[in-house]
RNA sequence: GCCGAAGUGGCGGAAUGGUAGACGCGAAGGUCUCAAAAACCUUUGGGCUUACGCCCGUGUGGGUUCGACUCCCACCUUCGGCACCA
């Protein structure tokens, strides 16, 4: 199954302390291949991991990665975004919380499905079986996962619960039934994915793929969003925060009617073309209106002589794919009506075109053009020859005609009674005047849609609902769930649905009346499954409702979720609004899931990104030769976790031989060191041992975690200088030793119980707590007191601990070498920085 | 185009406005060895200097400050996200 590169058996590479003289130190070997599989056993049989929901005097904590797709394998980028994970969860734990680190899967989407059809696998035990194989996988991360708690959202058990929600949703409206844009491949005649969607063309295929409105379910996502801009609540980082604020996308302005009455003849889409604007100041400024070529009055205005033009236009627009049309790089098209519309504040009639750089789906399908104004404007005016005026005038305008729109603010002109104010006030003068005539109002309106959930996809969770032709669309009753995704189906090789070739399971009685219906053979989007498993896994084994609430009370919202940055606007935005709404059901009594969020970056090779083909980094091979403890803690040390890394075969040599020289610096035979050790250096070596404990929990909590690790390498460095010394007690060391492993432990679990166990402590490390220190046993009793002339590094001085700036500055000033640039100078002013540094400004003298 | 992040030795990277380059890799020299590997020790930003030392140096150009990788302004480059949003 999983593939081995030939040419790995056959190099000699061997692995650290590879080579053994003899059998008697064979014993003593750091040997991870042995110890790691052992203490793996160990920890898995003792259910060390397993997380109660309440541990007498501990807070909990809840960790959460976010869970993997069963691809089939556990790549060295899961590695990357699992392993320092864990280290912080474990990091918690001995922190003294009661850590709850779960792991599951997130069973449903489109490669089961392709696997299906391209190699005839069923998806269901392709998924299953890529299930096992990366269980096994995973578990040589030796991370503190409660396997106890797994879930796939591909099994009933689970599913259900997306299919029962979406009944609460329904009932509530928060789930509903429209027409929404699908990508349709003629040829094959099915819907795509947006991922099947490659430069525009069926993956597939190769044929233009275009865009085709269907009936499809929504959740209303967008009636959350303004509370879905309030993030005061969240830790996150700014940067995903922002992403969030610019998806939602609200912006503000005012909604004006342009009269079209006199130009229509039927008037059932009403007799104005309502535009939306956030530039009400320009509205003087306009020459014409542009409507989108899906707007409900674009036929309706249409003039008899112009029609077969736009009728052509509007077919047009239509086979364009959504891809096609939005693309900035295409020049800008357009078709005259023929008609005219009335601008309510000076009574211009300006002509009604239809250009399909106008969006039917946002604002109102409509935007008044202003072409001095608005850069898109002023280029769609340019090629159609239509005038171009401006209203808010550049500082020093003095009439000229401008080159391109000008966007700043400015003063009104040509703007009736509002000419000579600012554009700024204008904006909100024209605004009431607007709103006080009735021709218009203020308005607010979001780049966010409602969420498209269908997909016309098998493997997903059926939508659980009943076309009747006599009682309309009927949920299917909460006592029918599940409704359970058929087995054993036929893939046809365009890949269509096979849910719509099953008999038996679209002809079903309708739960109302009995007459023959048909059911919904659409399925949910996977990010569906993904917006609510944070609460499943309080309670993954309940039967009888979605997740325990009084559980769930004890561990959400999350503390500390983790994750690629690649979810920012999709899945997390999602989660939040499913939160609210759960919320508002009664579900759940928190306003958000996540507390806390950590992006972690992206591993690359070569700084290239890691793929299967073209650049692979296999783990396991990685853990063979080096064993998983040196991995987890290169992945930690190659650079801040949140900027990802670029992955050295080299550098994780470093990282194996610091594992080692730990390794042998912890069995050392302490019998040759005194009983009594020299005070002095005992002194030295609680400073330094407390010093890298601060360190530690400092930089640990902060998830930073190669400068912890690079605070422990240099605590091993120092511990061999001491060695050498021999002045400290055996039991000095041994604390010391104690000291480091109790480090060690989060990030490389392993070595750190075989060598807690060896260094006579009892089992286990991982349930002992970090230790702890005292600040004033970190400092020394002298401190090196740099001396800068101007600024500049000029001598240096060992100083006694907390001297004073008068004794320092005299001190600096005995100097030769600061003698040397003060002797014949004038002396302008002193700087002292306590504990670091003297700086003496002078003036060259005469 | 807009938004965001980042530019530091040969390489990965470290530095509450206060000794730039911690820690590690690599390289060079050495110890051990018949030899090699491993391990250990020393050196390792550039330039000048016999030496004490001195000068330059954190993408570029300005600025603030006694003092700037760090703060401010302008620009360049790379990466990530969004993109005809009215």
């Amino acid at each position: 199954m999983t593939s081995t590169s030939p040419d790995r058996t056959s190099t000699s590479e061997s692995a650290a302390g590879d080579t053994t003289p003899t059998g008697t130190e064979d014993r003593n070997r750091y040997n991870p291949a042995e110890l790691e599989p052992k203490w793996q056993k160990r920890w898995e049989s003792d259910g060390l991991y397993r997380t109660e929901d309440h541990e007498p005097g501990k807070d909990n904590w809840y960790a959460l990665t976010m869970f993997p797709y069963p691809s089939g394998d556990v790549h060295i980028g899961h590695w990357f975004a699992y392993t320092p994970a864990d280290a912080h969860a474990r990091f918690m734990r001995m922190q003294g919380y009661n850590v709850m680190h779960p792991q599951g899967f997130d069973a449903f989407g489109l490669p089961a499905e392709n696997a299906a059809i391209s190699r005839g696998i069923d998806p269901h035990k392709w998924t299953l079986s890529n299930m096992d194989n990366m269980r096994r996988q995973f578990k040589l991360m030796g991370a503190s996962y409660d396997w106890s708690r797994e879930l796939a959202t591909c099994l009933p058990d689970y599913y259900r619960w997306n299919q029962y929600f979406f009944l609460k949703f329904f009932e509530k409206g928060i789930a509903y039934r429209k027409d929404g844009p699908a990508n349709w491949c003629p040829k094959d005649q099915t819907t795509l994915a947006n991922e099947q969607v490659k430069d525009g063309e069926c993956e597939r295929c190769g044929t233009t793929v275009v865009r085709r409105e269907m009936p499809q379910w929504f959740f209303g996502i967008t009636k959350y969003a303004d509370e879905l801009l309030e993030m005061d609540q969240i830790d996150w980082p700014e940067k995903i925060k922002l992403m969030q604020r610019n998806w939602i996308g609200r912006s503000t302005g005012v909604t004006i009617g342009f009269d079209v009455s006199e130009y229509l003849s039927d008037t059932s889409a009403g007799t104005r073309i309502e535009t939306f604007t956030t530039r009400i100041d320009t509205v003087y400024g306009v020459t014409f209106v542009v409507l989108a070529p899906e707007h409900p009055l674009a036929a309706k205005l249409t003039q008899a002589d112009r029609k077969t033009d736009v009728d052509a236009y509007i077919d047009n627009a239509r086979r364009q794919s959504e891809i096609e049309r939005t693309s900035t790089e295409r020049e800008k098209t357009g078709v005259d009506t023929g008609a005219f519309a009335t601008n309510p504040l000076n009574g211009e009639k300006v002509p009604v075109l239809i250009g399909d750089y106008v969006l039917a789906s946002y604002g109102t399908g409509a935007v008044m053009g202003v072409p001095a104004h608005d850069q898109r404007d002023f280029v769609f005016a340019t090629k159609f020859g239509l005038p171009i005026r401006v209203v808010v005038a550049p500082e020093g305008w003095n009439g000229e005609a401008l080159t391109e729109a000008y966007v700043a603010p400015g003063t009104q002109v040509n703007s009736g009674e509002f000419n000579g104010i600012s554009s700024v006030d204008g904006k909100e003068m024209i605004a009431d005047k607007i709103e006080a005539n009735g021709w218009g109002q203020r308005t607010i309106t979001y780049h966010l849609r409602d969420w498209l959930i269908s997909r016309q996809r098998y493997w997903g969770t059926p939508i659980p609902i009943i076309y009747c032709d006599h009682c309309g669309t009927v949920p299917v009753p909460e006592q029918d769930l599940p409704v359970i995704l058929p087995d054993n189906v036929e893939f046809t090789p365009t890949g269509q649905s096979p849910l719509t070739l099953i008999e038996e399971f679209v002809n079903v009685p309708c739960p109302q009346c009995n007459r023959p219906s048909r059911r919904e053979t659409d399925t949910m989007d996977t990010f569906v499954d993904s917006s609510w498993y944070h609460l499943r896994f309080t309670s993954p084994a309940t039967l009888e409702e979605p997740f325990d609430t009084g559980r769930v009370k004890q561990w959400v919202p999350v503390h500390q979720y983790m994750g690629g940055a690649e979810h920012a606007v999709m899945h997390l935005l999602y989660a939040r609004f499913f939160n609210k709404a759960l919320r508002d059901l009664g579900f759940v009594e928190f306003d958000e899931p996540y507390t806390r969020l950590f992006n972690q970056g992206t591993l690359t090779k070569d700084h290239m990104k890691i793929s299967k083909r073209a650049n692979p980094l296999n783990p396991e091979p990685i853990v063979e030769r080096f064993g998983t403890d040196t991995l987890r803690c290169y992945l930690m040390f190659l650079g801040p976790w949140d900027q990802g890394g670029d992955w050295s075969d080299q550098a994780i040599n470093g990282v194996s031989r610091w594992l080692n020289r730990t390794w042998e610096l912890s069995l050392r035979d302490t019998s040759v060191l005194p009983n009594n050790g020299d005070p002095d250096a005992e002194r030295d070596l609680d400073r330094i041992a407390h010093s890298v404990t601060g360190r530690v929990i400092a930089d640990m909590r902060q998830f930073k975690f190669n400068t912890t690790m690079a605070a422990l390498m240099e605590y091993t460095n120092e511990l061999g200088r001491v060695w050498e010394a021999g002045k400290v007690s055996s039991k000095a060391w041994a604390e010391a030793i104690e000291r480091l492993l109790l480090h060690v432990a989060p990030l490389a679990p392993h070595i750190a119980e075989e060598l807690w166990e060896q260094t006579g402590h009892s089992y286990s490390v991982h349930q002992q707590e970090t230790p702890t220190w005292d600040e004033a046993k970190t400092v020394s009793d002298t401190e090196t007191i740099v001396v800068q002339i101007n600024g500049k590094l000029r001598d240096q001085l060992d100083l006694p601990a907390g001297v004073s700036q008068e004794q320092a500055i005299a001190a600096a000033l005995k100097s030769e070498k600061i003698q040397r640039y003060t002797d014949g100078a004038q002396i302008i002013k002193e700087i002292f920085v306590p504990g670091r540094l003297v700086n003496i400004v002078v003036r060259p003298g005469k």
